[in-house]
Order: structure tokens, then sequence, then C-alpha cells
DNA sequence: ATTATTTTGTTGACAAGGAAACAAAATAAC
DNA sequence: GTTATTTTGTTTCCTTGTCAACAAAATAAT
């Protein structure tokens, strides 16, 4: 196995743990909430005018999973929707104040994990934080224009 | 965000991407075969005597979840389970000659993600990906850890 | 040796997500 | 301005995976 192998199967190793294990602890932590629930509360908190379509573009699911996601969550109180005077097809989302409770806690245990993760970052030096990025940019840029290439529409995909 | 955010974040994001990408592939030239069928043929190919709690713990998954997955593979003609004259409890999974070609042809298309990803590898130099290997190393290790320290019964998470 | 515990794999009920078809609104073409 | 195309979100059906209970075999405890 050369390098290249050895990286991208460590990364998705490194990856499935970090997710399993967050996802417990989360779970655990917010009893009574998904972590699928949790992540799509987080993205509304922190992006203004949230909605399926982007929602669904930057979890790479479909907008119907989203569209199912989002009716419970609304169900539940968690997030509510809204419209612009101008737009009569898109909708919003934002968090209601029970939603935000929830999202504080998340954001309370994220910095959780990173505080139970900074030994492992603590021997990080600034170049290697720098490098690994650009590789992240640079790789993501490339995947882009791979994704591009498909002519694809997503949806249907 | 900090820098250990942007990384995070920027490996999931790229993670996510490869995935939906390499999947898309992968059922575009193996049709008629997921995905997650070829991951499995994959690994069985790979490891000497695999069974449904390996590739549950190499996946991340519930040996339920392998042991369907496993009995639909086996319907189909691509592995065939053995077991062990000392051993009447263990079942283990080889591929047959049809699950063989599954293998190949994955091979092949592995080949050609690294083709097609050269450009970006060739500019990573031997220092950087020592670095990156030693932090993804360091990184797993210590969530195995944090995982040890739940001292939960995986199975019934 | 006998009993208790753990490991391994399977099953059925349920939940989450994908695929495809659809309607309504917005945008582009003409 | 009218028509065609695209975008956006929803719904139904189906697949996949989880959860929890289970049985059988292996291992540990006594």
């Amino acid at each position: 196995m050369n390098k290249e192998e050895q990286v991208i199967m460590g990364f998705r190793d490194l990856f499935n743990k970090m997710v399993w294990l967050n996802k417990f602890k989360m779970e655990e932590s917010l009893k009574g909430y998904k972590s699928s629930e949790v992540h799509c509360i987080e993205y509304i908190g922190r992006n203004l005018d949230s909605n399926v379509t982007k929602l669904a573009e930057s979890f790479y699911m479909t907008r119907g999973a989203i569209s199912k996601l989002t009716k419970k969550l609304i169900e539940k109180g968690l997030i509510e929707s809204y419209q612009k005077p101008d737009n009569k097809k898109e909708i919003y989302f934002r968090l209601t104040e029970q939603g935000k409770v929830i999202y504080k806690i998340h954001a309370e245990l994220h910095k959780e994990f990173q505080e139970r993760d900074k030994d492992v970052f603590e021997q990080v030096t600034e170049e290697q934080f720098d490098s690994m990025l650009r590789f992240v940019e640079k790789y993501s840029r490339h995947l882009d224009a791979e994704i591009k290439k498909l002519g694809v529409d997503i949806q249907s995909e």
C-alpha cells in the first residue's frame, strides 16, 4: 500500500471513529435528539436563510431526506420556517428559542471534544496545519471540478 | 473558526465529496452492485477469515446490518461462507470466482481514482505525507483510547 | 464437571434516507 | 406577454441500517 492510500484510508478510518464516538457522546448528553437533528440545528444556527436545498448540498443528502428531517424539527418546535415577501417558492429556516438551547448545548459539547483532543492538536505545528489545509483545499477543489464534469443533476442521483 | 476546526471541517467536507463522487463512479461502472456491497467484497478479498464481527467493527456498523448484507452477497453468489473444523460458532467468508471478478474491477477503478487525483498528490512532499500519517495515527490512537473509556458493548449501541 | 458469562450470528420491528414522480413558483427564451 | 425550462420543496414507495431480543457455541468461574 503506497502512501496516498495510507493517507486516504487512514483518514477514512479516523473519520469513521470520530463520527461514531462523537455521535455516541452527543446522543448521551442530548438525549432524545438524534445526531442528524443536531447537525441540522447546527447548520441552521450558523447560516442565515438556510433552506432545504442548501442543507441537502452541504450534507450530501437528497432534498427529500432534508425535507422530512426539517419537518420533524418543526413538529418538535426546534426550528421554524419563514418566507420573504418577494418570493413565494423558497422556504427558509431559523432556530426557535428551544432550538437555540440545543444549539448552545451542542456548541459546549464541541468545546468538550476540542478539550478532549487538545493533546493531539498541541503537537501539530503551524506549518503542519497550513500544509494540511492547503492539501484539503486543493483536493476539495479538484473533486469539485470532477463532480462538475459529471454534468449531472444531483437530485436525480 | 480556529485551525483545528478548519482542518476537521475541511476533511469532513472533503470526505463527503469523495464518498459521494466515488460512489457515483462505482455504481456507474459496476451497475447492479451497490457501493456497500463492493466495499464488503473488497474487505473480504483483502482479509483472510473475515466474519460478521470483524466486518462490523471495521465499518462501524452493527452486526445485524452486516449479517443481512453478507446474506445478500451469498444469495448473489459473490461470497461463500465456511467454518473451521474446531469451531462451530464462527462463520467466515471468502470470495467466489464471481466475487473475485468484482474485486478486480473494483481494484481497477481504484487505480483510476488514483490516476484522476494524481495531480493533487504529486504536489505533496514526502515530509508532508509522513506528517499527515503521524497525525492520523496519533489521533486515531487517541480516539481508540477514548472509545475504550466508554466501556461499552459496541453492539448494544 | 457444572454453572455463569461472553461471544457470535440472526431475526423482526422500526426509523432514516434514497429514487422518482409530482406541483408550484421562478426564471429564461422567444 | 406567452411559453418552455429550471428550481424548489413534498410525498410515496422501497432499500438499508439500527435496536433489541434471541439461540447456540465458546470461554471463564467455581
